[in-house]
RNA sequence: GCCCCUAUCGUCUAGCGGUUAGGACGGCACCCUUUCAAGGUACAAACAGGGGUUCAACUCCCCUUGGGGGCACCA
């Protein structure tokens, strides 16, 4: 029972534009052991490992029925890095067979995901290539071409039952707690008779599906998947608008693409058999079949827009890198020994198709977060410093004249690197740097721990910095030593009178480093705002 | 109801018949420290249950249970 599995690699993809240089083909010395096709069930040690087998051409086909969410970019994901790491190809086909769902706008949507993550496609819907076009409502004539095969060849009839006679079929089935599916009513008409009434009545195509035996699909995964023919029923290849659907546009696309690796949710597993029949009926060589499972959310059960379901531009818009997404999502239902943190150059390494996890993974938010501050922090400097300003030229007020002082962002860049994770965090942090005015915050917010109930003392505590303050050069270093002596010198723990300056200047409690914070601020600003909390603190005093 | 897939810390995973069951996130404690972070160190935390096979099972097989999915003129 071995599918022609490698025929796909052995035809080669003549005249494929290519956007890099072809990898060297090593040859894997554990391929020789471990053919894809031999796999047994349970056996998981003839395959640890997916042999390297030539240059794969895999495809990621959404239907544009909106933006794509996690799992089903980590699906291009793993397809593009299984497609880099063989120097094969990658495409791009839009599966828009039922017209009803389409929304309008989404295959720009998902480009923009893909290209905003950094997966280049070889082949696709906006670019072309050598097996145009790859949007299916405009490959019709090959669908229709594929269906008349299979009507002439007996493996498919006609279907002229009514949508009424199926829906009361499936309600009668389940009443009598019987499978759903189609009772084949349709097959027993005679070949002619249908053909002619094809010619004038609305009907679908379904394929005949053998009654006996059983089916087996190889998956690259779990080795053979068996399963009976009685349990699939007789379903639609061609509806009533002559459009296919999935099941027969899967093997007629995935044939003419040239696909070698098919990988999908494994959702699609139950009905592998139906588009491996298919493909025998078509006399189609059969592509290796990867089915992986699905992401899950938090509470468990299906990601949804409440959990973690956002889309990759959601992403994007909060203030996530495409590293950091392409690098967990990867790791997310796949592991790399005791790496966590593996560089998109490295994945294409090492990413590897064939020991992706089989049970479904949960979306960990906040190990999605972390892993982001990762990458923020690994970025060059000047780097961190273009992504945060153009991320404050989106979300500062509009009162602040644009475009933003770059000499001010490549100033509190290195003081925020360490303190963000998502770029959104940013704005909190920086805000007190491009406002005109800082208000003092009401006393109660200086007089906590140290100062509770006290004050006078923090008045006092604050005059002193303030003296401290006169004459001294304005730089990080010198406000240090002269606040640092003042504190000192004033019989004060730092911690103490430096939360004051702190709350006092920036007008609050968590900020950036104290002293770089205020040689940015300016000397006049920063005595102002002192002199102000000192003042507010005073009259809190007598008011007590 | 029928069918398919699946099962290691709370989460993502490593493990390929013999391990003190490893790492990461998260948690907790401590260190560092002007706040918050970042960083460092330590700790707690898992083989779902039951049968086999074997000298030996987390690893192989079966059953149960749990989880996921499918049974459209949707993909």
């Amino acid at each position: 029972m071995a599918p022609h599995v490698h025929a796909g690699l052995e035809r080669g993809a003549p005249g494929v534009r290519r956007t890099r240089a072809a990898r060297p083909a090593r040859r894997d010395p554990r391929a020789a052991r471990a053919p894809c096709g031999d796999a047994r069930a349970g056996d998981r040690s003839a395959r640890v490992t997916t042999p390297f087998a030539g240059p794969a051409r895999v495809r990621f086909a959404p239907s544009p029925t909106g933006e794509p969410h996690v799992g089903s970019i980590r699906q291009a994901i793993w397809a593009w890095l299984y497609a880099r790491h063989t120097g094969g190809q990658f495409l791009v086909r839009i599966e828009d067979t039922d017209q009803s769902r389409e929304v309008p706008g989404s295959i720009e949507r998902i480009l923009e995901s893909l290209r905003w993550l950094g997966l280049d496609w070889d082949e696709g819907a906006d670019i072309g290539g050598p097996y145009a076009p790859y949007v299916q409502s405009q490959r019709l004539e090959g669908y229709h071409a594929a269906a008349q095969r299979l009507l002439d060849s007996g493996d498919a009839y006609p279907c002229f039952c009514a949508p009424e006679r199926l829906d009361a079929l499936r309600k009668q089935q389940q009443a009598e707690r019987r499978s759903p599916g189609y009772d084949g009513m349709c097959r027993a008409i005679a070949p002619a008779d249908a053909a002619a009434r094809a010619r004038s009545e609305p009907h679908v195509v379904r394929f005949k599906v053998p009654r006996e035996g059983a089916t087996t699909v190889e998956d690259l995964l779990r080795g053979p998947v068996v399963v009976e023919n009685r349990t699939l029923d007789d379903f639609v290849i061609l509806k009533s608008d002559r459009f296919p659907t999935y099941h027969l546009a899967h093997p007629v696309d995935d044939t003419a693409m040239r696909i070698t690796h098919v990988t999908r949710g494994d959702e699609w597993l139950p009905s592998a058999p139906r588009h491996a029949l298919i493909f025998d009926a078509l006399g189609y060589p059969r592509p290796i079949y990867v089915h992986n499972p699905i992401i899950l959310a938090p509470g468990g059960g299906k990601l949804s827009k409440r959990h973690g379901a956002k889309s990759v531009l959601e992403f994007a818009d909060d203030g996530y890198l495409p590293d950091a997404i392409v690098n967990f999502l990867c790791i997310t239902g796949w592991g790399h020994g005791d790496d966590t943190i593996i560089p998109r150059h490295e994945l294409i390494k090492v990413f590897d198709i064939g020991a992706v996890s089989l049970a479904p993974a949960t979306f960990d938010i906040d190990k999605l977060n972390w892993m982001n501050g990762v990458y923020l922090r690994n970025l060059p400097e000047a780097e961190l410093a273009e992504h945060i300003a153009a991320r404050l030229e989106h979300d500062l007020p509009i009162e602040v004249p644009r475009p933003l002082d770059r000499a001010l962002i490549a100033a509190f860049t290195p003081l925020i690197r360490e303190r963000v994770q998502l770029l959104a965090e940013v704005l909190p942090l920086v805000e007190f740097f491009y406002a005109m005015d800082v208000p003092t915050p009401p006393a109660e917010e200086f007089l906590t721990r140290r100062w509770k109930g006290r004050a006078a003392d923090a008045a006092g505590s604050l005059g002193i910095a303030i003296a401290a303050l006169d004459g001294v050069a304005w730089t990080s270093e010198a406000l240090e030593v002269a606040l640092r002596g003042a504190a000192e010198g004033a019989g004060l723990a730092v911690g103490d009178l430096f939360s004051l300056i702190r709350l006092a200047v920036t007008g609050k409690a968590v900020t950036p480093p104290l002293f770089e914070s205020m040689a940015i601020v300016g000397a006049a600003p920063c005595l102002a705002r002192l002199h102000a909390a000192e003042a507010a603190l005073r009259s809190a005093a007598v008011g007590a």
